[in-house]
RNA sequence: GCCGGUGUAGCUCAAUGGUAGAGCACCCGCCUUGUAAGCGGACGGUUGGAGGUUCGAUUCCUCUCACCGGCUCCA
């Protein structure tokens, strides 16, 4: 039998010899770093035998590698637990992106104490090095198999499955219904770490079981597994809760109820920029500021299709018999609006835009500081024009997200479109032109996406946009989504150039959506070293003794009629204390002002990265401020 | 909402079935300071809340609130 490996070698395999054996005998080398094998391009384990024509050696590092290897991680954990608590029933343990995780049915509840015994367990599975064996039985067998062994949730996928034949993957006494491919023994899983421990779900669903699921990851590289802790040491020290207390951004209060969120007037200050930003650029792109009430009469909430498909959502209450909705969503009152006249076609596009603040209840559970809660503001539009018009406008909008993210400073993103989801409203024939309409959108851009089915709203398809932060983590960003559905709800009309009326489309769109996860989302993005523009405080005027405090005044009012964000340190305590409070404060210039500044009318200037340039003419340093700020720079240093 | 964890001074964190402690911050003094912590002093707590067990609870138990890690959902 011929074999090709790797596109490069080909050698006559000898009928019986596994893939590894081959490697062993041939080139042993490679048997050590390999960790499956694609045969004619099918992922396969390093036991399967050859077959005629490619054979490909995958290794650490080779597409598909990561996920064989942890999923074998996943199964050495398992059987260490298996160990540690007999009776221990299996529910599933896939690899995932960067890690795996198994989920278990254990008697007892384990605490995080438990996970480095787990671990130690795993690391002497290991040093066992026993061959995980594939094997293929009846499934018949296999449901008797593990009814047997009271292994009931492999019972249950065993009964759904519609194949006859399963693979069971055998190391040691250990044995787990899986597809596969697997290491070809436990010694070949190196260097992995538990992580956390959860609750979740048998399959998801909150009406079944609920069992442990432990988190961790596996390389196969040491140094990789070092720089993936590092990397979430580093998500840690990026953390917006932290970052927020620690800048006096914004807090949370017992008192006030969970998810609502309190600007502190540095964090103001940086939202009200945001703000500014996004009145202007709407303005600049046609769009007509509106502001509609918090508290809608239910009756309005009917006729929108919220109370039937939002209601877990909504906030309700009732007053002199009336029923009362706090608003989740803004769009019901902009259609108000559209209907207050008579429209034309000459009236459309027609948008507007408010920074509308909803109120949507969230289980309690998942609410997780700015990225997640009950009270946010979105920057909330909503277009109406002609079914002739949705595909330029759905892509103006599109630009007009791109081009505001990277305003502030993002850089890569993901494209979703999602389509039609169980719970909604609409014929199949309006869904099938909207989501229609917005891929050609897309598709007129260049802009590549993928399709998320069934995860678009219960009114129409859309457009979602996830932005990459600076150390390569996704965040849900803006979203486009077409709506032929309020109009009709509402009986919205304009009078056609054929003087007839004719139903006009909309458009909801956000650009940075909540103000508030873009909020926290840009904390961590930046680590809160925010760039010149959006820093709350731009420059910290440091005197060094009290006879210069009248410059340092004086240099404060300067600036600040300029409308640069200054502040002096006031405090009688020593210029290095003063320069590292502002340094703690990620303050990005801090302007010492002594005896040689006054005389000269100067500051010495030292940037956040710690670089002080000495005797910059106040004016000069002005002008490089304003013109950073107007020109949204992203750079830290002052000779950048 | 559910599973697990956590809750002690403004912040970070100790301690313990027997009087609750440190560092930093705040406040007051001294120092008048040149690029990341000057020195001293004073103040600060119904140990998240309510109930229970106990001679005695911050510690053990129950309930509850909030937060953290997830499940699920979403901007």
């Amino acid at each position: 039998m011929k074999v090709l490996i790797d596109g490069s070698v080909e050698l006559e395999a000898p009928t019986g010899m596994t893939v590894l054996q081959l490697l062993l005998e041939r080139f042993p080398v490679k048997a050590g770093s390999a960790v499956a094998a694609r045969i004619n391009g099918r992922l396969v384990d390093l036991t399967a035998l050859p077959e005629e024509g490619e054979l490909e050696i995958v290794v650490w590092g080779d597409e598909g590698a990561d996920e064989v290897y942890r999923h074998t991680a996943a199964h050495v954990m398992a059987q260490a637990v298996l160990e540690l608590y007999p009776g221990t029933k299996l529910a599933i343990g896939p690899a995932i992106s960067d890690g795996f995780y198994y989920d278990f049915d254990i008697a007892e509840s384990l605490s995080p104490d438990d996970l480095p015994r787990i671990e130690e367990r795993m690391a002497e599975i290991t040093r066992r090095d026993e061959p995980v064996v594939r094997e293929t039985w009846e499934r018949e067998e296999a449901i008797l198999f593990f009814r047997d062994e009271g292994q009931g949730y492999k019972v249950e996928m065993l009964e759904e499955m519609d194949e006859d034949r399963v693979t069971i993957y055998r190391q040691g006494d250990f044995v787990d219904l899986c597809r596969g491919p697997h290491l070809a023994s436990t010694g070949r899983l190196r260097h992995f770490r538990l992580l956390s421990l959860a609750g979740a779900y048998w399959r998801g669903d909150e009406h079944r079981p609920m069992l442990q699921r432990i988190y961790g990851t596996a390389f196969d590289d040491a140094s990789e597994l070092d720089r993936y802790l590092e990397f979430l040491e580093e998500a840690e020290r990026r953390d917006h809760r932290r970052l927020g207390k620690e800048l006096d951004l914004f807090s949370f209060h017992e008192e006030a109820g969970p998810g609502v969120v309190f600007y502190h007037p540095k964090g103001a200050v940086l939202r009200g920029i945001i703000e500014d930003f996004l009145k202007s650029e709407h303005t600049k792109r046609g769009y007509e500021m509106v502001i509609t009430p918090h508290l809608f009469r239910g009756q309005l909430w009917h006729t929108s299709g919220h109370m039937d498909y939002y209601k877990d959502n909504m906030y309700f209450f009732e007053k002199d018999g009336m029923e009362y909705v706090v608003k989740p969503m803004n769009c019901p009152g902009h259609l108000l609006i559209y209907k207050t006249r008579p429209r034309s076609y000459r009236d459309l596009p027609l948008k507007y835009f408010e920074l509308g603040t909803v109120y949507r209840y969230e289980r309690s559970g998942v609410l997780h500081g700015l990225l997640r809660v009950r009270g946010f503001t979105q920057d909330d539009a909503h277009i109406f024009c002609t079914e002739e018009q949705l595909e330029e406008q759905v892509g103006e909008c599109l630009e007009f997200a791109f081009y505001s993210l990277r305003a502030f400073g993002f850089e890569d993103f993901e494209v979703y479109l999602s389509t039609r989801p169980e719970d909604s409203v609409g014929s199949d024939e309006l869904w099938e032109k909207a989501t229609m309409v917005l891929g050609r959108s897309l598709e007129d851009l260049g802009i590549p996406y993928s399709v998320d089915p069934g995860e678009g709203v219960f009114y129409g398809p859309k457009i979602d946009i996830k932005l990459k932060d600076a150390i390569g983590r996704s965040w849900q960003g803006p979203t486009v989504q077409a709506d032929f559905n309020l109009p009709q709800r509402f009986d919205l009309t304009y009078a056609g150039a054929d003087n007839k009326p004719h139903r006009p489309v909309m458009i909801h769109r956000v650009v940075l959506a909540g103000i508030e996860r873009f909020y926290g989302v840009l904390i961590e993005h930046y680590a809160g070293e925010f760039p010149l523009w959006l820093a709350p405080v731009q420059a910290a005027i440091i005197p060094v003794a009290d006879r210069h405090l009248d410059y340092a005044h004086e240099v404060e009012g300067t600036l600040r009629t300029s409308g640069v964000r200054a502040e002096v340190d006031e405090d009688r305590q020593t210029v290095n204390m003063k320069i590292r409070r502002a340094q703690l404060q990620k303050i990005p210039f801090s302007l010492v002002v002594g005896d040689r500044e006054v005389e000269n009318r100067t500051v010495s200037v030292r940037d956040r990265n710690g670089k002080d340039t000495r005797g910059v003419p106040l004016a000069e340093f002005l002008s490089r401020v304003l013109e950073r700020v107007e020109e949204r720079s992203i750079a830290g240093g002052w000779e950048d």
